[in-house]
DNA sequence: TATACTGTATATATAAATATATACACATAA
DNA sequence: TTATGTGTATATATTTATATATACAGTATA
């Protein structure tokens, strides 16, 4: 199987998490469904040009949150979760975002009107022609 | 001048940026006016019980980022910002934050009434008593 | 000038993050 | 069994982040 990901040289942040932050975003996006074979390090590796090691912790890391599951000898796959615990995932990991967004704001002095209004405005900005 | 920091030895965050971060704070929230002397990086560095090096270095890094200047000889102090810029300051922190988590939120496929809702929970968390 | 403050520059130590090579072990199918 | 696919473990290299000591240079004031 080939999925789509990308990884830039440029970009300073690590291969491994570049990697780690597009696939969770596939699974939990819904595009690799629960049972999905994920390719084999070496596929991986070979694929982005860097060394299994890496793509091997990439792995690790993801199955240490939960996401995937390995097993010797066969292979990588998106680890079965029920829909409901798939959505407190999603829901946690954009709720944290928000907390943090909420936090700098108070930080500085705004009022909830003032978060209010920004919030709008870049939901706005991100939801016209294709929302 | 004495000003309000602490830093912890177990936060993960290495200590110049806790000072950078505390720092860039108190001025953005108008609690160190413009021209206002900061501590000596050797007071700062003996307050902090830690080495001038590493003060010396936080204070490069808000130099850098336009919030302080420092004079050899003379010390260092607040920059002269007029309030417009302040302001947009504040507004860009804030506004990049919320953007941040508007896109992980469009990224695992959320609504912009998804994302109202969370958002208006987090509001409500943060600005009952006391806001 | 002498003293005691300021910031600056150079060289260095240490730890953590990042990436690797290579040899190993399990699974499966010819 | 043999070949070839999968993941695993150990040891290691390299770079970046973090923090330091120490000697230097500008400023102000007695």
């Amino acid at each position: 199987m080939r999925i789509p990901i990308q990884v830039s040289e440029e970009n300073r942040e690590p291969i491994y998490h570049q990697v780690e932050t597009q696939i969770k975003a596939l699974i939990v996006g819904g595009k690799l469904p629960p049972g999905t074979p994920l390719p084999s390090i070496r596929a991986l590796a070979s694929d982005l040009g860097c060394s299994v090691i890496t793509t091997r912790r990439t792995y690790q890391n993801l199955q240490a949150d939960g996401f995937i599951q390995t097993i010797q000898g066969k292979g990588t796959f998106v680890r079965e979760m029920e829909s409901t615990r798939m959505e407190k995932t999603k829901q946690k990991v954009v709720y944290e975002a928000f907390e943090k967004a909420i936090q700098q704001g108070k930080q500085v002095g705004f009022s909830k009107e003032d978060m209010k209004a920004i919030f709008s405005t870049i939901i706005k900005k991100n939801f016209t022609n294709g929302g």
